[in-house]
DNA sequence: CTAAAACTTCAAGTAAACTTGAAGTCAAGA
DNA sequence: TCTTGACTTCAAGTTTACTTGAAGTTTTAG
């Protein structure tokens, strides 16, 4: 463990571990998947520049809040290569991000409110229910759990 | 296929892999999970209460705001067992499940908000910033894909 | 009554995102 | 110098939520 000095230009796997809260297994994951890169020592360890720990900052935040892995590469893929993405290459993807962040919330408070003033109708005629509405954008996300960041209902069932 | 003459009183797992816009591999996964029931014929083919349709929706829409099917599965114990459950008995899940929803809602503007201020901001002192902070609730998710409705990067890229 | 459609079980496969373990190499402090 | 701790690769395991396929049985329409 190398304890910083003053400035270090490089990162061993461990460092970047602790100061992004991931276990080193994931780091050397996300470069297997080309969402992070990195250079190596003679005697063939990783070296990270500083600016990895934003990028995996970014990754996970982005999963936070449902993107999947291939999707974050791909918006990763939008920072130049070769050069540590400067202020404005990470504005230009925020401002990228954003329209998509804002439907999401939309699309969960549409949800929220069809619930409301669905679940509890008692309807008869399922057909005209906004719940049974099978057919709509959120269909088919494919296999695999999906769950975001917050309470699980243990959670809130605990909390009363 | 039955054709619907007047009120079937139960259905074949066909109908309602029909009404749901689900496979029947899913529905018999689903009740191997206890996520719902049936009853046999003397054939040992499933018949189903009409309200496992209701049940099914229900499970669908946790799912898509990010419900692990254990989590579902919980909060559907909450329902009277033996009987049909009554409007009040929806009512009464959807009540529980509202602010949890909520919840959800806030946490996702509060990310975005902080990736609207914080990823274009450029600082130096990662330390200070709300993107680096890894150690809030949304820490550690466990394994697996996580993913929510709407639209992915590539989408939006697409539409512009 | 018969053929086809729908159903049955059970085992195995898939995808995502990692983790774990084995077996060995490198780096840093005493 | 030596001994840890940190690192390396590679293969295999884990979890969730299913799907697919094989091999056989039941139901239903004609």
């Amino acid at each position: 463990m190398q304890t910083t000095r003053w400035q270090k230009t490089s990162l061993s796997i461990g460092d970047v571990a602790r100061r992004t809260g991931l276990n080193t297994s994931a780091l050397r994951f996300y470069e297997e998947k080309a969402l992070i890169e990195s250079l190596r020592t003679p005697g063939n360890q990783r070296r990270y520049a500083r600016d990895v720990i934003r990028r995996v900052s970014f990754i996970r935040a982005a999963q936070r809040v449902g993107l999947t892995l291939e999707e974050v590469r791909a918006m990763l893929d939008d920072l130049p290569a070769g050069r540590p993405p400067t202020r404005a290459d990470w504005q230009e993807l925020a401002r990228r991000w954003k329209p998509w962040l804002d439907e999401r919330i939309a699309a969960l408070e549409r949800l929220r409110d069809q619930l409301s003033s669905c679940i509890g109708c008692g309807c008869l005629s399922l057909d005209s229910c906004a719940l049974y509405n099978h057919g709509d954008a959120a269909g088919s996300l494919g296999p695999g759990p999906r769950y975001l960041l917050g309470d699980s209902p243990e959670d809130l069932r605990a909390r009363n």
